[in-house]
RNA sequence: GCCCCCAUGGUGUAGCGGUUAGCACGCGGGCCUUUCACGCCCGUAGCACGGGUUCGAGUCCCGUUGGGGGUACCA
């Protein structure tokens, strides 16, 4: 078993591309069978270093590997033109200077009866002649077999007039001399597969086995973009997703094993995944669900490890206190410091919480009392804080939370954080009663 | 326009002729509780429509509607 992936190269690896790339991988990596990268680009314009580079990167982050080096179209260029030149020879294409418009101006008056056919001529771009009569069928193992009838198909150009072929033409000839057998790639290549098809046939080629995976949308039924949030895998990564996470969630977009599995490690995967499990219908990326199977990847990673992936994310160091007491509440590695940037930043500036919190009325006398304590705690580890603040809640014969919440907000400066006894341990006595200090003075005593 | 693909709750899916239509996310409620979360419990919501075939259809066939893709001297 052989496989490809061929992204195009324009930079961003959609999130449709990866799961490609991952299903593919999956297939190859689960047989032991080969995996091989190609960029489809045939004249090169879109695979800049920069735009290779960032796909390569992309796929790396997601611990996807090919065999080999990878192959870039534009590099096939001498092996493009021989091909063309059998198929010329053999009377299987021919050169023909009709535009785009001709063919419009034949199918407005033929319809559905007759695909575009061109005269040969000496020159101009080359077309690929399609039969009169029968059809192509596209065995697909997802879809099972689709028909094209040749009277419906238009002759395709398989190369511009200065030579250069086209990808339709192109990718056939390079999944030939590569001995792709599987071609596993979006529903998007479905209608252009007979064209592909016949070139192949034309070249005397045997044809692989294909499978087109169900398209991915955005939320509102159009195509997925970067206006439905993260869209391609950068963002998925910037935005504080875990590659495992992302894996698991893009091999259960249109792929399911049973009725009630949905954690798969990557073995798992690889040694389950099949295509006759595949779903035919598009599937709408959630990233709701993403973010949920985030957060339980999340709180299954150890301290360390996380420690070092938050620290990397946020490129500050020291972290592992605060990852010890916030690992709990976050869903992606976004959202940690949004909830510990206090510990290292001072408080969070939220005048409202500060007024509804401190500024109700006996917020800063319950305040004062909790600093007292604080003050005279014994130890100050989390169960001496515990332990003084709650002593504080007994004395003055308040809920918890109308004592807990002024200092809350006195740290961290906002009413949301990790939690309270930990949170004011892990600031220390001086720092803690300095914060507490600066809420106290904030502004005087209203009665 | 023409060609091709697709159709189970809001979302991802299970189902492969007889099920109280299952699971997960989300959402609602509850428990836990110092905030926010996590966790646990309960609940909400679905076979697009119309014809067939059959004793019996979400499951098979046809049509309609809807969605998507292709139709480039793009990939």
């Amino acid at each position: 078993m052989k496989l490809r992936f061929a992204p195009s190269p324009t930079g961003a690896l959609h999130v449709g591309g990866a799961r490609t790339a991952l299903f593919n991988w999956l297939l190859a990596r689960g047989s032991g069978g080969e995996l091989v990268l190609r960029v489809e680009d045939t004249d090169r314009r879109r695979s800049t270093p920069e735009n290779v580079e960032q796909i390569f990167d992309a796929l790396r982050w997601l611990e996807i590997d090919w065999d080999g080096e990878p192959v870039f179209q534009s590099d096939r260029a001498t092996r493009h033109r021989e091909a063309l030149d059998q198929l010329l020879e053999a009377d299987h294409a021919y050169r023909s200077t009709a535009t785009a418009d001709d063919v419009k101006a034949f199918k407005a008056t033929h319809g559905a009866d007759r695909g575009f056919r061109a005269e040969p001529e000496s020159e101009g771009a080359v077309r690929l002649r399609v039969p009169d009569e029968g059809e192509t069928v596209v065995h697909d193992a997802i879809r099972g077999d689709s028909l094209f009838r040749h009277v419906h198909l238009d002759d395709p150009v398989i190369a511009r007039a200065d030579g250069s072929v086209l990808y339709n033409f192109a990718v056939a000839v390079d999944d030939l001399d590569a001995g792709i057998t599987h071609v596993v790639r979006g529903e998007d290549h479905l209608s252009n597969t007979p064209k592909q098809l016949l070139v192949l046939e034309a070249l005397g080629a045997p044809q692989p086995l294909y499978a087109h995976l169900p398209l991915l949308h955005g939320p509102d039924g159009k195509k997925l973009s970067k206006r439905h949030g993260a869209a391609s895998v950068q963002e998925l990564r910037d935005a504080g997703y875990l590659p495992e996470a992302v894996r698991n969630y893009l091999a259960l977009l249109g792929w399911g094993y049973d009725d009630a599995t949905t954690f798969f490690d990557t073995d798992e995967l690889k040694e389950r995944f099949a295509l006759d499990r595949v779903s035919r219908n598009p599937a709408v990326f959630d990233d709701q669900k993403l973010r949920w199977m985030n957060g339980r990847y999340l709180r299954e990673l150890s301290e360390e490890d996380l420690t070092r992936r938050l620290e990397e994310h946020t490129g500050r160091e020291g972290l592992a206190p605060a990852v010890a007491i916030a690992r709990d509440k976050i869903q992606t590695l976004d959202e940690f410091w949004p909830l510990v940037g206090f510990f290292f930043d001072g408080p969070a500036d939220d005048p409202d919480a500060f007024e509804r919190v401190i500024g109700a009325d006996g917020g800063r006398q319950r305040l004062a009392a909790a600093r007292e304590a604080l003050e005279g705690a014994e130890a100050f580890d989390v169960s001496g804080v515990e332990a003084a603040l709650r002593g504080v809640v007994e004395r003055l014969g308040v809920k918890p939370k109308a004592v807990f919440q002024p200092v809350r907000v006195a740290i961290a400066g906002t009413t949301i954080s990790p939690g309270i006894f930990e949170s004011v341990s892990l600031l220390g006595r001086d720092e803690a009663l300095a914060r507490i200090d600066a809420s106290l003075a904030r502004r005087p005593e209203s009665v």
